[in-house]
RNA sequence: GUCCCUGUAGCUCAGAUGGAUAGAGCAUUUGCCUUCUAAGCAAAGGGUCGGCUGUUCGAAUCAGCCCAGGGACGCCA
């Protein structure tokens, strides 16, 4: 929020005080500012006049009138003075101000002077944000859902960070349980195969390519040896897969604070402790052999099983656990990003969060909807259980980190999105990717062109055409964008917002040189340029992208 | 059956806490490279915002009911 925005709110604000007979209606949260899509409409406009229709049962028109009586007695001096150059009531109550050409100028001032902190936030100053996303189980590689969770969670923390909170990181490794068991039995199986000692594969194999490549390593190492322990083809699928895993999440720019072993939980003796406060509190029962927990009682529509009647735990057992450990490190907010497989779990997960005596609603569950891969207009057909799947590193070596950030950012994180392989590759302007990338590069050869310009903040006053201001103006919006995205866990604002910034610049740039003769009119206009390049620049980076310098 | 998501221009989608004549890109038509990157810019056409009812000063946005499409609903994880 800049200066004058903060002006304009406390003198509306007490200006709709006083007319309110003092008190600001309960009703009436706060006085909202935003940038009118249309010139005419001034640069900032309040609907605070139609907001008070209610409580104070007079038209808005006429109460926006009234406010501004209000606001004038301050004398026109003193508004003048303070950046406000004019203020006009419209239609159903709107009320306009209009800015001075030297508050802008300050403004576009001030963004410079803050540089790449441009559009930082302290709302999370002191506060501590947990996020939880990817957690693919270690059973095969990443596929291009997990890469979408990556991108996604990735650029939340990024947000949240630049938002000021300290954030972690994390990833649950569901290093145990019978999966594990199923993914030693399928490379063994395979294995056997191998060494031509056929072997019915199991049910519930994975019938993934890799399986083959990590049987064929180890037919390798052991020169085809009959007598392997069961655990060795577990121990050596686990790792040989996490490191696949581990390079794929660094390559995309993915980095994690925690690796939170589902193995050592259930060592730890925390899931046990957790069903005692359940028990305790009377939200564990036996039937069929088996011990549920009524999760009913906070809105699941069945009750659910955490320990099955073979004795061994169900799933949501030790997410139970985890979950209390996630509140009980106290954190403002615990993020989790979950795949669309998932959305059944949020009540239950909820519901226990709630047993334990937690507040629910600082659990906040994000699901990240399907991916549909296109190529040639086609879907490109996908089944985990066939093995047959794109992965993310298939997806990131045919177009790039960069665009596949970018696209599985495209639409809200709780949409379907479609992915349109020859698009993301393409580099032409359909591509929104290279659309910012491009005017990033553009603003960077031009400041290395002009070598020798100096940024002068002292004749930034010489920036009056209209392009200039509408780009003062976009350049104002970025922090609101960053609060917005961080307030709704969405990075996808951001993206229409650089799409926005982007276009603005290349639209100026081919109709005002930047560099001419003028060395002072030059300085004033790099000088803004590079206030555009920091904030597509900042944008990039919160999502993962890159910002390149030339193209 | 229950729950989640989606339905906006020919196509792909934006639309931030409800706001002022609903916006981009692509495609179509037409202009702009002797000058900072044409991977770009400018202009034009194109809409019952799936439907109905309601809440509101005001609805693409909120609520209810329909219609259509996608997905999830295990003592799997």
């Amino acid at each position: 929020m800049t200066k004058i925005e903060n002006f304009i709110i406390d003198l509306v604000k007490s200006s709709a005080e006083k007319i309110s007979s003092g008190a600001f209606p309960e009703e009436v949260s706060g006085v909202y500012l935003e940038i009118p899509k249309e010139k005419k409409f001034g640069d900032f406009s309040t609907n605070i006049a139609m907001r008070l229709t209610k409580a104070l049962r007079k038209p808005p028109y006429e109460l926006a009138g009234t406010i501004v009586d209000e606001i004038n007695k301050t004398g026109k001096e003193a508004l003048l003075e303070s950046g406000i150059e004019g203020i006009r009531i419209e239609k159903p109550g709107f009320i306009n101000f209009y800015i001075s050409h030297r508050v802008a100028i300050d403004t576009l001032s001030g963004i410079i002077e803050e540089g790449l902190k441009y559009g930082r936030l302290s709302l999370g100053k002191g506060k501590k944000v947990q996020v939880e996303f990817v957690s693919a189980n270690p059973t095969g590689p990443l596929t291009v859902a997990h890469g979408r969770q990556a991108a996604v969670g990735d650029s939340l923390a990024r947000i949240l960070e630049f938002c000021g909170y300290e954030v972690v990181r994390e990833y649950y490794l569901n290093d145990e349980g019978v999966q594990m068991g199923i993914l030693g039995e399928s490379v063994k199986s395979r294995y056997l195969e191998s060494i031509g000692d056929k072997k019915d594969f199991p049910e519930n194999g994975y019938k993934g390519g890799y399986i083959y490549d990590i049987a064929g390593e180890i037919r390798d190492l052991h020169k085809g040896s009959a007598a392997i322990e069961d655990n060795f083809f577990v121990e050596y699928a686990y790792k040989w897969l996490m490191k696949k895993i581990e390079k794929d999440l660094e390559d995309f720019g993915v980095a994690f604070d925690v690796w939170y072993s589902q193995k050592k939980l259930s060592k730890s003796g925390k899931i046990e402790k957790a069903f005692d406060i359940l028990r305790k509190k009377g939200f564990l029962y036996e039937k069929d052999g088996a011990t549920w927990f009524k999760s009913t009682e906070f809105g699941d529509d069945k009750d659910r099983v955490v320990i099955k009647n073979d004795g061994t735990l169900t799933y949501l057992s030790p997410d139970i656990a985890y979950h209390k450990e996630k509140f009980e490190k106290g954190y403002s907010r615990i993020i989790n990003i979950w795949g669309p497989d998932h959305h059944g779990y949020i009540k239950r997960i909820k519901a226990a969060c709630q047993a334990l005596g937690f507040d629910k609603d600082a659990l906040f569950i994000l699901i990240s909807q399907l991916v549909t891969l296109y190529r040639d207009k086609k879907p490109v057909r996908m089944s985990t259980r066939e093995g047959d799947f794109i992965t993310l590193r298939q997806v990131m070596d045919e177009v790039g980190k960069d665009a596949t950030r970018f696209f599985f950012m495209m639409r809200r994180t709780d949409s379907h999105l479609d992915f349109d392989l020859e698009l993301a590759k393409s580099k032409t302007m359909e591509n929104p990717v290279f659309y910012i990338q491009y005017a990033h590069a553009r603003i960077s050869s031009i400041v290395k062109f002009s070598d020798g310009a100096k940024v002068d903040l002292k004749n930034l006053h010489l920036l009056d055409k209209d392009e200039e201001r509408d780009i003062i103006k976009e350049l104002m919006r970025f922090p609101k964008i960053i609060e917005s995205s961080e307030r709704n866990l969405e990075p996808h604002v951001l993206l229409s917002y650089l799409q926005d910034l982007a276009g603005l610049f290349h639209s100026y740039y081919n109709s005002h040189r930047i560099v001419t003769d003028d060395k002072i009119l030059t300085a004033a206009r790099l000088a803004m340029a590079g206030a555009v390049r920091t904030a597509l620049y900042n944008g990039l980076t919160l999502l993962g992208v890159s910002a390149p310098e030339k193209m």
